[in-house]
DNA sequence: CAGTGAGCGAGCTTCCGCTTGACTT
């Protein structure tokens, strides 16, 4: 071998193999290789903050297959991404493998095709070590700030919570947004359209664009408008246009596959990862909105071919996201030729929407004529205004629009293709009109996807770590994701028709929520707690002040250890004071007295999450504890709800002679009989379960039990001989599946294992044999 | 396998950013 090449991903590795020909070898570090122990904090302070890395667990094996192929190649080349982390990558790598420094070269190319990998081998370079010291400074400021604020939580307020600079701010945002929505107040309003008609028979629907105040109000003002007579005092027509988004970058394609396709932060990634290992995407981490000049000229040629000339604008976007590395392209379309692809629903409909995305990037302005017309009476003050919007040119909008988060964009976009049938000054009447009213709405809560948004604005986080980030804080239970159903408000609509007015009432729904995130119990107090003791941690500026220093290091102005020294003083001194002189926070509330003991009653989080507490501690009368229900929280838990907690176990009543017994155990609700556990199911209430239920649950799973006995006298079954040898139908844990020469073949679903035939048991054998080569050829 | 929470104390938990694991038959 006389050449071996290292980059971070597989997938990756396989196509530069293909460009580079036989004289090179490629292969993969997935990753990090080597890091700071996760058991401690493996920082020596004392010793001007060296780290003690070490090769992480699942890369043993790895890194030993590595150091075979070192030991057998001439030369080395590094080729880790060309940011902060993969030159870290590649100094990891130069230093576990004990590479030569003088003989291993470092190469970067933001793009596989030949003459980048060419141009890139020409050129190749040293380990930039003002790099690599910025990402050490990084690593260390991470886990200092970790590992020393999350210990300070166990002792505070409850074991094996955490805090960190990404995920505490990602929570305090969410806790903040909820305040306001506490504090929010909802004001009544009304808006007044109208319907005019010309003498030549045009209509126009146009409205008063200030918000009524009062009903009165908005009476007075449709009564008067029904009596007067009005003019088209104004037509304004003025072209405008709209230009196309950029180019997908992680962040905004998990917004958009979240408007469009309704799929989660994660549930986007896992398919990106699938259409990437598959060949149909470039890589879909990234922060880049940059196309390659392969794919600029691929585009070019769609959309002459599938729209014309007139369609087509090149055009080269450029990153303007805080602290943006750039390592890669923007994702896209490995070939923009395929419109669509061969694959499920689920990677079809992400590609599709990867592809309209790239190709509408490339595409010519859409051009738009505005027209604003104004309504005046010279009896009634208000004007009436209407506006529309006429694509004159549709340019990119021919295959993609962005939406938005918000919903009244959205309809409002959707009203305004209307026509205008009505020009100035020509004199119109009013037949109806309308006075309705409205609510003003709450700011939004943050949805995975526009939480995500906001953390890439404030430079927080980056494409690798926010899917992670929203599955940490869940587990934490920081936050939790709800639906909301839409608050239902009684809402007056005031008609005029032919000068007479009507009231009647409307039921108006808004604020349907779906998967909003939510600040738990937990999540608000560690919130609080560390705003009060770590301000500057959760400052939402911190991450972009340290990086400025992070570029320092990199551009070699500062030293590494300088800063991180700069900033752990103060910050362990805090640590100190904070763990000696803050009181315990449990987000106590005192409920009210249990009218039976006459003892307090409080809320608040113990060890094992939100609790009730009835009578105080100190007494020589330990307290009695009860654990809150899911969706219940300390600040509007009722005495009553409180007190009901305490009525667990709970006797339901006699099945078989014996007591049926309900409570909550170590794995969740259960019915007890005859010291046998029959869990309940998740829609089944403990609190008021009752004896039916209960014994039908009883029933369900003695059945259960009895068809598995029988299922275990039949099975395995055998159909008959293939091949000479002999082929079964079993039942196990996923279900039906067939046994033949010691390997095991799923069945369809509803099949019954008893009455397949020999023939389809073949068919399934043979089709699964030939799925599992064409499988391992894509490997 | 079917409750914990105070107090007594051992031993456990934790960060962010790079990558893809799997025998889910």
């Amino acid at each position: 071998m006389k050449n071996l090449v290292i980059v971070e991903s597989p997938a990756k590795a396989k196509k530069i193999e293909e460009f580079l020909g036989k004289d090179y070898t490629v292969k993969s570090s997935y990753g990090h290789i080597r890091d700071l122990s996760k058991n401690d904090m493996s920082i020596d302070v004392e010793n001007n903050y060296e780290p003690e890395y070490q090769i992480s667990d699942d890369k043993r094996k790895l890194v030993s297959e590595l150091q075979k192929a070192v030991s057998e190649a001439e030369q080395v080349w590094l080729a880790s991404d060309e940011d902060r982390e993969g030159e870290a990558i590649a100094w990891h790598l130069q230093e576990t493998l004990k590479l030569d420094k003088e003989k291993t070269k470092r190469i970067v190319f933001n793009e596989i095709t030949e003459n980048a990998l060419k141009h890139a081998i020409e050129n190749p370079r040293k380990i930039d070590m003002n790099l690599v010291d910025a990402q050490q400074a990084r690593r260390v400021l991470d886990r200092l700030v970790g590992y020393e604020i999350s210990p300070i939580l166990w002792s505070k307020i409850k074991p094996a919570l955490s805090a960190g600079r990404v995920q505490s701010v990602a929570v305090r945002l969410i806790v903040e947004r909820e305040r306001e929505i506490k504090k929010f107040e909802s004001e009544s309003y009304f808006k007044i359209t109208a319907e005019f008609r010309s003498a030549e028979g045009g209509t126009i629907v146009a409205e008063i664009g200030r918000r009524i105040e009062s009903e009165t109000e908005a009476t007075k003002l449709l009564k008067e408008i029904g009596a007067a007579s009005w003019e088209v005092s104004d037509v304004d027509k003025k072209p405008a246009h709209r230009s196309p988004a950029p180019p997908f970058t992680t962040s905004t394609l998990q917004q958009e596959a979240s408007r469009k396709l309704g799929y989660s932060v994660a549930r986007t990634m896992q398919i990106a990862q699938q259409l990437y290992e598959s060949g149909f995407i470039t890589y879909m981490r990234t922060d880049s909105v940059n196309l390659s000049e392969l794919a600029l000229k691929m585009a070019s040629e769609e959309i002459c071919n599938l729209y014309g000339e007139r369609y087509l604008k090149t055009r080269r976007y450029h990153t303007k996201t805080k602290g943006a590395q750039e390592a890669h392209e923007a994702i896209r379309p490995t070939n923009l030729a395929n419109q669509t692809i061969n694959a499920d629903v689920a990677q079809r409909r992400l590609y599709e929407l990867i592809w309209k995305r790239t190709i509408a990037s490339q595409m010519a302005d859409a051009e738009i004529e505005k027209t604003n017309v104004e309504i005046s009476s010279k009896t009634v003050k208000d004007k009436f205004v209407w506006d529309g919007e006429q694509i004159m040119f549709d340019g990119f909008f021919k295959v993609y629009s962005e939406s938005s988060d918000d919903e009244e964009d959205e309809a409002r976009m959707e009203s305004k293709g209307a026509q205008l049938t009505v020009s100035k000054g020509q004199t119109l009447t009013v037949e109806d009109g309308e006075a309705s009213q409205h609510y003003t709405q709450h700011p939004p809560r943050y949805t995975e996807a526009s939480l995500v948004k906001k953390l890439e604005e404030l430079g927080i986080g980056r494409p690798s770590t926010y899917a992670p980030t929203i599955s940490t804080i869940l587990k934490r239970e920081y936050v939790s994701k709800e639906d909301r159903n839409p608050e239902q408000r009684n809402a007056t609509v005031i008609q005029l028709h032919n000068n007479s007015i009507k009231k009647t009432e409307r039921i108006e729904k808004s604020g349907a929520e779906k998967g909003k995130l939510v600040p738990t119990d937990i999540g608000t107090v560690v919130n609080d707690f560390l705003m009060q003791h770590f301000t500057n941690i959760l400052d939402y500026n911190f991450t972009a002040t340290v990086e400025k220093n992070f570029d320092e290091i990199a551009a070699g102005s500062k030293a590494w250890r300088k800063v991180i020294d700069g900033f752990y003083r103060p910050f362990h001194k805090n640590i100190e004071t904070t763990q000696k002189n803050s009181h315990r926070s449990s987000g106590e509330r005192l409920i009210g007295v249990d009218p039976k003991s006459g003892k307090n009653v409080y809320a608040k989080i113990g060890r094992y999450g939100t609790l009730i507490q009835v009578g105080d501690t100190n007494n020589e009368e330990k307290p009695k504890f009860a654990s809150m229900k899911k969706g219940q929280s300390i600040e509007t838990i009722t005495l009553e709800e409180a007190l009901s907690l305490f009525s667990l176990p709970r006797t339901v009543g006699k099945y078989d002679g014996k007591e049926v017994i309900v409570s909550i155990g170590k794995f969740g609700p259960y019915v007890r009989l005859d010291n046998k556990f029959y869990s309940l199911s998740k829609s089944d209430d403990p609190y008021d379960i009752d004896l039916k239920r209960c014994i039908e649950i009883i029933n369900t799973k003695r059945e259960a039990e009895k068809e598995k006995e029988k299922l275990k006298e039949l099975f395995p079954h055998t159909i008959g001989d293939y091949e000479e040898a002999p082929v079964c139908s079993n039942v196990g844990k996923y279900g039906p599946y067939l046994t033949y020469r010691g390997e095991n073949f799923k069945l369809p679903k509803e099949s019954d294992p008893m009455k397949v035939t020999l023939d389809e048991a073949v068919a399934i054998i043979t089709n699964a044999a030939k799925n599992k080569k064409t499988r391992g050829k894509k490997k």
